[in-house]
DNA sequence: TTCCAGACGTTTTTT
DNA sequence: ACGTCTGGAA
């Protein structure tokens, strides 16, 4: 099998059919050869897919394979460029910036710019998508316009003009976006011949996972890597490929034994995750493509139980009939951790939400917020972020706005005079750079400046976790509760944040790592990872991915919502919603319940707001066609559901 | 310039 | 029900 032979190696594999587990032996079998782990490199889709199968090559070897590298390209793109960034004009301190930070970015390229005001101009989301799109596809702006874009094609010359000004803000500041993590990665090999090498020597054995989900620049900077050596195996299926708008391209598939010749092909079709009954509803769905290897999952598992199809009368019913039917398992004696309900928008989760708590069942939400995006953590980070790299315009900003008194004008000015100078931490510590400043922020504005220079001093050098406290105790305390309504609970969440810290011995190290963490608002990294209470999964289906339970609940399946009315828009889009569909259904293994809500709420006529009588529109919603093509046998349907208790 | 209140339009998916 | 935009007051 695909664990014996060296070169290169495409696997393609149905939903449940070992993928990891191929992945998991290759990586066992290389190392009982004597392959040096860490002439291993792993790519998987999440660190936590890589993590998994780090302990599963451990609990085979028996031993934890020090020295494998494994993780997403972005992750390893930035451990690259720590060490190659000076060959592309970076200094290697860089700092990340998350979506929300390069659309703040993308908004002060903008009013730099000044445009002719011409109405609908795109905001700095809709450039951001754009830019990032153009980069992820290893396309210009004027094509990827002109194809995803077309009522845009009018304000290309601009948005080229912002794409360049981004870019050159980025420079300057020292800050790289996550697509910057890829597009970078690739540029240092093309203009460094000895990191080039470097890692084309290092990396004997290359493994990638969820192949079908890569995009051109991944494409690129794989074909680089594995030039030398050519041991390159790749597992994927185009059935799950579920990532276009991050410019995934199918192609990499067809085109993998072209850039590779000599690529052996292996086919995985049986299914060891689902019982026969939910299999045959996800063939039935996924033979409606046009585009598609056609393949037939064939199950290994004894018959079971339909899928059952439920009705209920609208959101609540769905999340109260959820609610109770999991009680149910609960009173069974099922794990929690065996269950997961699963949704296409992440709005979606939040009637189930109240209703969960009302009921008092633990559960996470895979899909919300990330843990580092909220404002707080945010703002603690932005502290620690320009004492790493001082240029960081978009991270002094952050501090900045938090004084009285301070808005984005007066930081303009404030940025205008300190960030031209060589070191700008300095050039902000001069008591003369206050001058012009509204009166009312001249102290709090000092006692800034006080923090930082006790900050610089060398006790707190590479210890995130004093910095963060002496952070919290200095104004950060007040302005936080004086901000947010749930402020002592934020309060906490930073408490936590630097006790987590204390485990970093490099500030960097710390922030590159929260800040490519994929841990979600309230997720086990609050608990330290050791507390083994039993939670139920709330997830996207796309963070559902590579994932599996006993028993799936996918609820909102209901036309416009599932398949998405924004993603229909053409056939491609249609299809790719199937899939989302097809992977959602084969995530379970045992019980798959569909769920639809009949009568949706409107939002109401927002004049009348308040009035006895506006409780908005209902809405008769149709069936998900994606249910609604399928064989009326490959489910059962269960009673109609009122909303009483 | 900042800040606040009210209006408006918006809600796909992610490293 | 939430962020973003707008206009007027401080």
């Amino acid at each position: 099998m695909a664990t014996e032979g060296e070169g290169p190696c495409l696997v393609l594999a149905g939903p449940g059919s070992g993928k990891t587990r191929t992945l998991v032996y290759r990586v066992a079998y290389l190392l009982s050869q004597k392959v040096s782990p860490s002439e291993v490199l792993l790519l998987t889709f999440t660190n936590k897919a890589a993590r998994e199968m780090l302990r599963r090559v451990e609990l085979l070897c028996g031993r934890y394979p020090a020295g494998l590298v494994g993780g997403t390209f972005h992750h390893m793109g930035n451990i690259s460029l720590r060490r190659y960034a000076e060959e592309i004009g970076y200094n290697r301190t860089f700092s990340i910036l998350d979506r929300g930070d390069s659309k703040d970015f993308i908004s002060e390229a903008l009013e730099g710019a000044r445009f002719s005001k011409e109405r609908y101009f795109p905001k700095a989301d809709i450039l951001a998508d754009i830019i990032g799109f153009a980069t992820n596809s290893g396309r210009q702006i004027g094509p990827v316009i002109e194809s995803q874009y077309p009522y845009l094609v009018k304000f290309t010359s601009e948005i080229e003009r912002i794409a360049v000004l981004y870019q050159q803000k980025k420079r300057a500041a020292n800050v790289m976006d996550y697509d910057d993590l890829l597009s970078n990665w690739l540029q240092i090999f093309y203009l460094s011949p000895s990191a080039r090498e470097f890692y084309q020597a290092k990396f004997r054995y290359i493994l990638v996972d969820e192949y079908q989900d890569t995009n051109r620049l991944q494409f690129e900077t794989l074909k680089v890597l594995a030039e030398k050596h050519r041991n390159i195996t790749v597992v994927g299926d185009d059935a799950q490929s579920i990532y276009s708008f991050r410019a995934a391209e199918l192609k990499n598939v067809l085109d993998f034994p072209k850039a590779f010749p000599g690529t052996k092909i292996f086919r995985l079709e049986t299914n060891y995750r689902s019982v026969p009954e939910i299999l045959r509803l996800a063939n039935e769905s996924i033979k409606n493509n046009q585009n598609q290897f056609p393949k037939t999952l064939r199950s290994i598992k004894e018959s079971g139980s339909k899928p059952l199809l439920i009705s209920t009368e609208n959101g609540f019913g769905e999340a109260r009939h959820v609610a109770r039917r999991i009680l149910e398992m609960v009173s069974e004696n099922e794990p929690l951790s065996d269950v997961a309900v699963l949704f296409r928008a992440r709005y979606q989760a939040t009637e189930l939400e109240m209703e969960l708590t009302g009921r008092g069942i633990p559960y996470i939400v895979r899909g919300g917020m990330r843990f580092y995006e909220q404002a707080h953590v945010k703002d603690i980070l932005s502290y620690l972020k320009v004492l790493v790299n001082d240029r960081d315009e978009i991270a002094w900003r952050r501090i900045f706005l938090q004084v009285e008194g301070i808005g984005p004008g007066y930081f303009r000015r404030l940025w205008e005079k300190a960030g031209k100078s060589e070191r700008p931490l300095h050039a902000f510590l001069e008591p003369k750079i206050l001058a012009g400043l509204p009166a009312r922020s001249q102290q709090p504005l000092k006692n800034l400046q006080t923090l930082f220079s006790e900050l610089l001093r060398e006790d707190f050098a590479n210890k995130p976790a004093s910095l963060i406290k002496r952070i919290l105790d200095s104004d950060y305390r007040s302005y936080c509760l004086a901000t947010y309504p749930d402020g002592p609970e934020r309060i906490l969440e930073i408490e936590e944040l630097s006790k987590i810290a204390t485990v970093f011995d490099s500030t960097e190290r710390f922030l590159s790592e929260t800040i490519m963490g994929e841990e979600y608002k309230g997720e086990s990294f609050l608990f330290g990872g050791s507390d083994e209470k039993e939670y139920l999964t709330l997830s996207t289906i796309h963070q559902a991915k590579g994932l599996e339970w006993k028993t799936v609940f996918i609820i909102g399946l209901v036309d416009g919502r599932f398949p998405h009315a924004k993603a229909i828009q053409n056939e491609e889009g249609l299809e790719e919603e199937r899939r989302l569909f097809y992977v959602a259904s084969t995530r379970a293994k045992t019980n798959l319940y569909l769920v639809q809500p009949i009568i949706e709420y409107g939002w109401g006529c927002p004049k009348l707001q308040g009035l006895p009588n506006n409780r908005g529109s209902n809405i008769i919603q149709r069936l998900s066609p994606f249910v609604q093509e399928l064989p009326e046998d490959c489910y059962q349907k269960a009673e109609k559901l009122g909303t009483t208790p």
